[in-house]
DNA sequence: AGGAATTGTTGATCCAGATCAAACGGCAGC
DNA sequence: GCTGCCGTTTGATCTGGATCAACAATTCCT
């Protein structure tokens, strides 16, 4: 993520590599104390709260070189919970660690500033999202976000494999798991994308970006 | 905030003081350079972003105490206006100049992960809001968080003004201005509080903070 | 392999809150 | 004081997506 050598070689040894997790271990869970952040280098993490009464909130799926735990630095405990979607190698950066060697290394101070701010704009993006898209506009959101995401880390930005649920997605999305199923058929009716289960074919990502932007066509005009 | 005087005197020195802004004043504007951060003294403001043609999101209501612009380190523009509600004292923190003392005061670095990430896990909470919260349990929820943060700082937490309009409420909370309206009327009606135009008594803060748990009695049972 | 539990799909119905419509109350400008 | 414009309230109606209800397809377990 742009990084001087000399900085990533400071970094690697803080670095705690884990042995792999399965599907269903937990990084950590909502009030267990905070100690380290988390980097998944392969597979696939969801974080979650706790709503009130039992439900639960998905807050994100954290795919390979992304970062797990930076809400919980001020509370020192963790406000989520983190939970492992497939086999994924997990790396461990213990924060005191990570805070003393940025502390003496402003580039490293920069780059977590950098970071931080970057999960709170893309919250900021969530917060749109669940508070003026309409279902359609979510899931092509959603979908647009993995691909582009896969295509940061040299994967395939069209054909890949949901290692979550439709419930997690209903639930990430402020949806329901059925509109979830109607809307990938709707889309693989019009084409837009081939769905086999939990693998994914994005066959058109064009028109999917342009559902994305609030389909203005077919709506009158907008509240706000 | 918890911090040493002698972080706070250091502090002291990089902080510029802008003469008062009025109603409508912009703190910036989206996509314009980020080179601060911005501190209420008095007054109010809210930020938001664009939606998708035309429409706009508001992201938060600022009181005092309180950081703005936080989400633009990372792009180096802001993502987001900042547009003050009503006459406030604002302060500027030249963002270089706050890295460089936070670089070489430990203290104070950690105070600044601390603040990004309080900011990332009120995201969160609004997040659950949007996602799982009905109309009722969103506007109870805002108004306790008013409270709260105004008691925080001194002020009546059960006897406010109300310095936006319900319809700037209504878009933060992802609902209809009528809808606010409405509300307002039954939570009176309830004798949870007294509303007189823009001046809020919170006559039953326990009521309310039961509503915000989401009101199992009156529901089946709960999605996910 | 066989049965049970979980996950996904599809159709029918319902409802919270949006949208539409209208009238009202304050307040700014003249 | 009068006028016009917002912002707010209230009522009537509409609708997107939730909820309910089967059922089908997978995966898991023994």
């Amino acid at each position: 993520m742009g990084l001087a050598t000399e900085d990533v070689e400071r970094l690697d040894e803080i670095v705690k590599r884990t042995r792999p997790l399965h599907r269903g271990d937990y990084l950590f869970r909502e009030s267990d104390p905070f100690r380290s952040l988390y980097v998944v280098k392969t597979g696939s993490v969801k974080t979650f709260a706790p709503s009130s009464e039992g439900g639960e909130q998905v807050l994100g799926f954290h795919l390979p070189g992304e970062l797990i735990g930076l809400d919980a630095i001020d509370r020192d405990r963790h406000a989520c919970s983190a939970k492992v979607l497939e086999t994924s190698a997990i790396c461990e950066l213990p924060f005191s660690r990570l805070e003393e060697l940025t502390a003496m290394t402003p580039s490293l101070q920069h780059q977590m500033y950098r970071l931080l701010s970057k999960e709170i704009a893309q919250d900021t993006d969530m917060l749109l999202l669940l508070g003026k898209k309409n279902a359609e506009e979510r899931l092509a959101t959603f979908l647009l976000s993995l691909s582009q995401r896969l295509r940061k880390r040299g994967l395939s930005p069209s054909d890949f494999h949901l290692s979550m649920s439709r419930h997690e997605i209903g639930n990430y999305l402020g949806l329901a798991v059925e509109t979830i199923s109607r809307l990938f058929t709707r889309f693989q009716e019009d084409g837009l994308m081939c769905v086999d289960r939990k693998h994914i074919q994005l066959l058109n990502l064009a028109a999917l970006e342009s559902l994305v932007g609030s389909c203005s066509q077919n709506r009158r005009q907008q509240q706000t």
